[in-house]
RNA sequence: GCCGUCGUAGCUCAGUCGGUGGAGCGUCCGCCUGUUAAGCGGAAGGUCAACGGUUCGAACCCGUUCGACGGCGCCA
């Protein structure tokens, strides 16, 4: 998929541009909403070389093309954004140089939209751009875009409207088709949305109306018509076509509007398509996004820890085992101990990676692959663990609101309520936790772990999350550091989503005194020859330290308010299914 | 590891006191110039998960196997 406008070029000339323009043309609005304001104008040093015909422009028009060399010309006023053949092009209009030289009106400045190199100057007239004169800022658009083509949109932009009665041009799969004798209907999308394009008999080439009369659900197709708006039409607006062409036809496509669980497993690489997996997966990515940027704007370094691993942190029966050579390695359910490793150099560190669990969960809420996103950072006690996970947490979520609202919206989430969740998430103990549960009928006694009903629970009719801090020292690893003012339980926490959602974090201090990891090693009879480098971080220059484990897909299936965590992973990995 | 449900057309399902298998959608053909999961008419499409048993006769009753799904525990 292309993007609208190509990125860092583009933004300095265009920043430029924005900067030195009275009136940008509302064409060209988004591209300056895109352009980067820190972005330091640059001059582009350009220099003539030789005539050619460029084989991605139109036949018939002839161009100078440029290679790049000194000198320089200073930035243009105007941008346009050209289509040429199949390939978008961006173009940039350099006004006159200077009345005088009318060979220097109408030049374009043309680029692939996906590369930050310039394909090609372009000039109606020979000559160079002078090193020394500047070119004036023209008050207008000095070139037509029309004698190129019409330009391909994304439906989301042809859905903003600006082009009505306008020619304009969309490409993508058809969703839906109806047809009534001389009219058809496809209901056209791309990976930004669905627009509805409508072929009458005789407007287009009986052999096109054919095509799209003819033409199965998610066959691939280019579309180039009129955009009107029209109250019959889904969305409000419509494209009345005037050329249409399959580029890829589609054999019956087997998912139809009557589908099982089953079904939609087995064909997952054809269900992905769907609008509904489409917002999840770009709510995950605004998700991380919003993740990185926390991360960033806090000093964490993003560390790549080793997913083959020789020692078991935890449980080894929830490993999965792999010949490694002649002997045996597993695949790594935490990076934890990696990421322990790193602070003493780092200090704050964090890794997005994925961790397997061999367990045979079969649950909503379990995966036996799933993308862990973890940190770990040195001089850090439990406390302040907590306050950097409501931050990320609501950073992440501030992130998905701001960036996709509209498939928030599909998915049944309010944007504007996700992003109130803000810092500070309730705290509960273990302790309190489990006198509640009590006051609410539940059989729980001091020691027993929180079911998923006893999750649910205490979380249903929540808004934010909540952390339950100070679980009894039996319930979880022996990596975790004592509570002083309670000595049965640890320094750690659980972050709970709301809503019955359940657990999204798992995070803890973690102990510091090697004597008190070997006897608890011991106790759970680990071999102590596998943890030696463990305990090695302890000898040389120990600190307080903390950190947490995130469940990406746990917390995509809460944003998402998905009735399953296999639905928040495009090839979702459980017990039963490794297909597709 | 534990508890539960299901397997009939490409898809979703109905069908069984045991007697030669049905609908809707999809596909194909025909009609329809404003459809909204369009409508109307017609056609093709099935080793009833597999194997074994009971019976004159099994999609249906019994057994075994395979596959899938719902949930618990474990965790993120």
């Amino acid at each position: 998929m292309y993007p609208l406008f190509s990125y860092s070029l583009t933004a300095s000339w265009l920043s430029t541009a924005t900067s030195s323009m009275k009136r940008p043309t509302p064409r060209l609005r988004n591209s300056f909403s895109q352009a980067s304001s820190s972005f330091l104008p640059r001059p582009l040093p350009l220099k003539l070389s030789r005539t050619a015909t460029d084989p991605i422009l139109p036949q018939s028009s002839r161009f100078e093309t440029a290679a790049m060399a000194a000198p320089a010309i200073t930035p243009p006023s105007t941008a346009i954004m050209a289509k040429a053949s199949l390939r978008p092009m961006y173009a940039l209009t350099v006004p006159r140089s200077n009345r005088s030289s009318p060979k220097h009106n109408s030049s374009i400045l043309i680029m692939p939209s996906r590369s930050f190199r310039v394909a090609g100057l372009t000039l109606t007239g020979k000559g160079f751009w002078s090193p020394n004169k500047s070119v004036p800022i023209a008050p207008k658009v000095l070139y037509s875009v029309q004698s190129f083509s019409i330009r391909m949109q994304s439906i989301r932009q042809v859905l903003s409207g600006e082009q009505l009665d306008k020619p304009v041009k969309v490409r993508g799969w058809i969703y839906r088709t109806r047809s009534s004798g001389g009219i058809v209907f496809a209901v056209v999308r791309d990976s930004s949305g669905i627009i509805q394009v409508t072929m009458k008999k005789g407007v287009l080439p009986d052999q096109e109306f054919e095509a799209a009369a003819s033409a199965g659900v998610e066959s691939s197709v280019m579309v180039e018509g009129t955009l009107v708006e029209d109250k019959r039409a889904p969305g409000g607006y419509e494209v009345r076509a005037t050329k249409f062409s399959v580029i890829g036809s589609s054999e019956p496509f087997p998912i139809t509007e009557y589908q099982s669980t089953e079904l939609l497993l087995d064909l997952r690489h054809l269900w992905i398509r769907s609008r509904e997996q489409t917002a999840v997966m770009r709510v995950k990515d605004s998700l991380l996004r919003g993740a990185r940027g926390w991360f960033h704007s806090n000093d964490y370094v993003e560390v790549t820890p080793p997913i083959i691993t020789g020692v078991a942190p935890e449980d080894s029966t929830q490993l999965f085992q792999l010949k490694y050579f002649d002997r045996f390695a597993y695949l790594s359910q935490t990076a934890q101990f990696y990421l322990e490793s790193l602070i003493f150099s780092c200090e704050r560190v964090w890794a997005l990676t994925p961790s397997f669990r061999a367990e045979k969960s079969r649950t909503p809420r379990h995966l036996t692959e799933f993308w862990h996103l973890e940190m770990e950072a040195a001089w850090l006690d439990n406390d302040a663990n907590m306050k950097a996970q409501e931050e990320l947490v609501s950073s992440m979520l501030r992130s998905a609101a701001k960036e996709c609202p509209s498939e928030l919206k599909l998915l049944g989430r309010e944007p504007e309520a996700l992003s109130k969740i803000e810092p500070p998430f309730e705290r509960l103990s273990y302790s309190e936790a489990m006198e509640e549960l009590r006051g609410k009928g539940f059989e729980v006694s001091w020691g027993s772990d929180l079911g998923a009903a006893e999750e649910r629970e205490l979380t249903k009719d929540r808004i934010l999350p909540l952390f339950v801090v100070n679980y009894p020292k039996e319930l979880k690893p022996f990596y975790m550091k004592e509570n002083p003012d309670d000595a049965r339980t640890y320094k750690n926490s659980d972050l709970l989503a709301p809503e019955g959602y359940g657990e999204i974090i798992g995070g803890s201090e973690r102990e510091t005194d090697n004597a008190l990891i070997i006897e608890r090693l011991r106790d759970i009879g680990e071999d102590m020859k596998n943890y030696e480098w463990y305990l090695d971080l302890r000898k040389y220059g120990s600190v307080p330290h903390s950190g947490f484990g995130l469940g990406l897909d746990r917390v995509a299936t809460w944003v998402c308010r998905l009735e399953h965590i296999r639905d928040a992973i495009p090839f979702p990995r459980t017990v039963a299914r490794i297909y597709p």
